[in-house]
DNA sequence: CTGTTAGCGCGTTCAT
DNA sequence: ATGAACGCGCTAACAG
């Protein structure tokens, strides 16, 4: 059987309240004794019953983090900054924290699962990262789940995800969110500065609040362009549109399907840069040039988007800033944004993929 | 205050060991009690209390995941695949457990600290995923929490990091080990083939066990080669060889170094697939083109390195399997290999970023 | 400064 | 089939 606090207090010839002392250093206790207390610690490699101490004291270790895709850079990227932020709080207040990255695949279900699960735990708190499904009834399901914790003393934080509708700030969540419109607008508007006319874009899973943003951006940006042959409403922009899902193989597979719909287009925007590197292999592989034949665009700025090559034009969300951000809040080391909502700006970055079109296919 | 299981059985007006009973369905429960009780659980939301179910049953719903990188896919895909093996159990034994993905940034310090934090958590099983850094006062240092651990009760599984040195089995330390130096030999004498006989090598950072294993195999692959001004050992060895990161960074920089040394390379290898993007941006920046120039491979086959242009020849580990088989491993559903060690088959992958040198500089 | 006492919420005997 | 009672290991009040 393990050693207990009790065993710790017998060796040290002292009371297992002492022992506790010493081990929380929250509150006075002669020098000699303490001295005592961790020799036997160490003698007997005593380690806490994190599970008992969170029982007795009612606070727990644990912060659920929601993600769509662990594989996924995008969600590493704020994960890893969000980790380093609770988990290294040696001596600030609330210490440090250990990250339960939960997986949900996208899946509603699991999503739902997962808070349940955290909730059982009785997590510290819960940040929900990334696009979320635009349901009523899973939103509804969410609110619930996450008015519960509320209730109970988790944090929340929403983090790349729109604020939740009703009264997010009531139940005192905090959201990160990301300027997925404005973004999106500015790269459509690079693209039609260059003087490109016809757009496609891949859009990433239908029903995505990401998804959705990020194309309301495009088509803004498309409808302020004036009139023409791509207004971005209507038929013609739905044939220029093609939904998948946030992986390589659906950029490859929408591209393919762009270039058989035979709409001429010069530029593909792609849901994100994952997206992208679909949409140049199947241009290549189609024996089209980029940018020479077809620019491409992505979003989000992942690490290795300035290594394609030509490299990815883009828009640049601050992940990790947003991630520690998020790690600082659900521990409240930091005050809450006004409104409850903070929304990151993003960043056009222009690189070699996009240019303007070739005079022929103009 | 949390609704508890005695408020469930006071609404259902049974005894609290009824409820815990119905909960858990190991026991015989009269139907219609049983029906009053999930009643009042719902009516109740009631949610229980993980962390007092653990001290009362002395069992943990947590297994720990150690990561070097969660923002690197070569561990995403590991963790994903693993997490979805160990929570998705519902009928099976053992049922579902939550992942806590712990980011030790490669740093020896974080892995020991994260390795208390999990003890101190009861955790049920850890995984430690990718290279470890090759220090007695590390291996050691780990080898006694393991060891702790592990006569605990928590099942320990090694993925893609070697056996523990002395008597793993005996700890009943469970290893899925990569076949580094066979690809790492394999990705060479493909080189060697093709007629390359001065041949870079950008590795990891020198001290970590997966650098050692690749360069090894890299190694015996020129001394098998015979004879030639490249011969694997020595001086000529070391101009040729330049240690990095695991980032896309220590390659570009490594490659840079490799060109100032003049040394007439017609091929780099480098340590994985991240650090070989980072070689093909550095070369293209110096105006020499792939592999007309000069040839570059990568290793671990993520899945951007077919989307890299040309496309990365590189060195195929199933992550995935191996993560999901780890994950069954630490879940107690699957039988450990004979000897506690599986080694995992790697596979080279030849695409376009390879080729032979051109005649002027061969 | 230190020891004693009383739970935290649940699983699990042992009775009934 | 159900209830009463105890203890998991620890922290937090209350004494002293």
């Amino acid at each position: 059987m393990a050693v207990t606090l009790a065993d710790v207090a017998a060796r040290a010839g002292v009371s297992s309240a002492t022992v506790s002392r010493v081990l929380n250093g929250n509150y006075p206790v002669a020098g000699s004794t303490k001295d005592r207390v961790q020799r036997a610690v160490e003698e007997l490699d005593y380690v806490v019953n994190g599970q008992a101490r969170a029982l007795a004291a009612a606070t727990s270790d644990l912060v659920g983090v929601l993600v769509n895709d662990v594989a996924d850079p995008f969600f590493g990227l704020i994960a890893s900054a969000l980790q380093a932020e609770i988990g290294a709080g040696g001596t600030q207040p609330g210490g440090s924290k250990l990250a339960v990255v939960c997986n949900t695949g996208g899946s509603p279900e699991a999503e739902l699962t997962y808070l349940t699960l955290l909730e059982r735990q009785r997590a510290a708190g819960v940040v929900l990262t990334g696009s979320t499904v635009e349901s009523k009834a899973h939103a509804a399901a969410v609110a619930t789940r996450l008015t519960r914790l509320a209730a109970s003393g988790t944090r929340i934080v929403l983090c790349g995800r729109p604020p939740l509708e009703p009264a997010s700030d009531a139940l005192g969540l905090m959201t990160i969110a990301f300027d997925n419109r404005g973004g999106a607008r500015r790269l459509t508007e690079h693209l039609l500065s260059l003087g490109h006319r016809r757009i496609g874009y891949v859009a990433g899973p239908a029903e995505r609040s990401t998804t959705r943003h990020r194309l309301e951006g495009h088509r803004a940006a498309l409808l302020a362009g004036g009139p023409g042959p791509d207004t971005g409403a209507g038929a013609a922009a739905d044939r220029l549109t093609v939904h998948g899902g946030y992986d390589r193989s659906s950029g490859y597979d929408a591209t393919l399907e762009l270039l058989r719909r035979e709409t001429g287009v010069t530029a593909i925007v792609a849901a994100n840069d994952t997206v992208a590197l679909g949409v140049c292999a199947a241009l290549r592989d189609s024996g089209l040039s980029i940018p020479g034949d077809v620019s491409v665009a992505g979003f989000d700025d992942l690490p290795f988007s300035v290594d394609a090559s030509p490299a990815l034009t883009t828009v640049r969300i601050p992940l990790q800033e947003a991630g520690a951000r998020a790690g600082r809040l659900v521990m409240g080391r930091q005050a809450p944004p006004p409104g409850g909502v903070a929304t990151v700006a993003t960043e056009l970055m222009v690189r070699g993929s996009t240019a303007p079109p070739s005079p022929g296919r103009r």
